[in-house]
RNA sequence: GCGGGUGUAGCUCAGUUGGUUAGAGCGCCAGUUUGUGGCACUGGAGGCCGUGGGUUCAAUCCCCAUCACUCGCCCCA
């Protein structure tokens, strides 16, 4: 198959959306560093096992999504389809159980096998955090303080509802999850058929269910809220506590559930009405059992995800960082074109953006500078490189004047400090 | 996986009740200006009308299939 489109649901990153893609992830690097987080990578290919056990073979991610393939020794892989169990897999292979807590924050490509939409893609990204090794509602409460400070310094805060549940500890929604199975199996008629079979599978997401049918039924049903034991309870309880003491907006819904098999207590979800239905933009919750589940030692756990193609789209062009105007050099004649590039070379060692702009022409020459938006032109010619000067052009104010070639640097260090990205002083 | 919509130039979209050379705006290139850009004017390039098959004297238009995107469901970030 030779056809120019690239697979289903995968997409090409232009340099666009790319860069709306590093600023999400720098700004939530920088953020989870002031939380003594520490990035690390995982390899996008696991055995199959490790997301098997830990996220329940009767979550859609297991059962139809995951991109399975064999290696050549017979082994079942398969490519990531989300962080958190190749997180802990990493914990325990480097023997890391030593020191807790462990904090970790990673960043990569995921793959589901989904039919592709909006903010659903085959491939995509996340940006995730990982706390090991705190049971208390501290580690609750802070991971989810820094994923409201990285929704904060995308300027999302406002356009984005924090929901909150807790999902108990395992006694209690064990208790609970008989309980509702109890009560739904007497309307099991009236059930849509999606929830019939979640009866059977995954009880719980019935409560998530956006039937109407379903949502009467369920408007009568036991609450989970009813089955917590006081530990449960508690944990709950200060974890709101926290929220409101941080002075984070959240909501509770009774009826937030996770798909994943190794949820506990605490599930959030930071959720937006501007993407349609896919409308989840960063979600995680607390796993106590997950290391226990890969036949680890029990670990308690919290942390979340966001989709980066999803924050992404969220962002406004005014929110985003300006991209620093680079300066333009425009040699008159080719045999200029090296001394340009010489000039160049000493204006990037300091830092600046140079762009050259290949041509002879100088009106031609002129008018790319504008496209690219530079602030400077460099001119070189004839009599420039008789005089060992360069004609620095202003293309706002139009002004120019003549500044001898050796002095370059120190030119532009004093009139546009700001161009100097990335210059470590 | 289920149900609906869409696919015409690089982008946003017109259009043809089936009929010769398929249009606009923006963008791109060139010229007016061979050492001075943005504005303006003039000209130009660029489409197998998503792909494959069918009906027809004739298909970009009708039919079928397929691919991609999209909306809702499902699921999830």
């Amino acid at each position: 198959m030779t056809s120019l489109q690239p697979a289903r649901g995968m997409h090409d990153l232009l340099p666009g959306d790319h860069q709306k893609h590093a600023f999400i992830i720098t700004k939530a690097l920088q953020i989870a560093a002031r939380y003594g987080f520490c990035e690390i990578s995982t390899p996008m290919l696991e055995f199959k096992e490790v997301f098997k056990r830990t996220l329940g073979t009767t979550s859609d991610i297991i059962s139809k999504e995951m991109y399975e393939m064999a290696s050549k020794g017979g082994e079942e892989l398969v490519l990531r389809p989300e962080g958190t169990a190749g997180v802990a897999r990493a914990v325990l292979s480097n023997g890391l159980t030593q020191s807790m807590p462990l904090k970790f924050c990673y960043t990569g490509p995921m793959f589901r096998y989904e039919r592709p939409q909006k903010g659903r893609l085959r491939q995509f990204h996340h940006i995730g955090i990982e706390l090991f090794g705190v049971d208390s509602a501290l580690g609750d409460v802070e991971v989810v303080s820094l994923a409201y400070d990285v929704l904060k310094a995308l300027h999302l805060e406002e356009r984005v509802t924090l929901e909150i549940n807790t999902l108990g500890d395992e006694e209690s929604r064990t208790h609970y999850r008989t309980q509702l199975v109890a009560y739904l199996n007497d309307h099991l008629t009236k059930l849509s058929p999606d929830s019939q079979t979640r009866l059977t599978r995954n009880p719980l997401r019935i409560l998530d269910s956006k039937d109407e049918g379903d949502k009467r039924i369920l408007e009568n049903a036991p609450l989970l809220k009813e089955s917590l034991n006081t530990a449960s309870e508690d944990m709950f309880a200060s974890v709101q506590e926290g929220l409101q003491t941080l002075k984070i907006p959240f909501r509770i819904n009774p009826h937030l559930v996770r798909g994943l098999d190794y949820y506990c207590h605490l599930a959030f979800e930071f959720t937006t009405t501007d993407l349609g239905s896919q409308g989840t933009v960063l979600a995680g919750g607390r796993y106590d059992g997950l290391t226990r589940t890969m036949g680890g030692p029990q670990i308690p756990g919290v942390g979340w995800a966001g989709g980066i193609e999803r924050l992404a789209m969220m962002l406004r062009e005014e929110d985003l960082p300006r991209p620093v105007r680079p300066l333009a050099v425009i040699a008159m004649e080719e045999r200029f074109s090296f001394k340009g590039l010489e000039l160049a070379e000493v204006l990037r060692q300091e830092g600046f953006r140079v762009d050259m702009t290949y041509e002879n022409n100088l009106g031609k020459c002129l008018k790319k500078s504008n496209k690219i938006n530079a602030l400077y032109a460099l001119i070189v010619g004839e009599e420039e490189v008789r005089s060992h000067k360069v004609t620095c052009k202003n293309l706002d104010s139009g002004e120019q004047m003549l500044v001898p070639q050796e002095e370059i640097g120190q030119f532009f260090k004093d009139t546009y400090p700001q161009g100097r990205t990335g210059h470590e002083s």
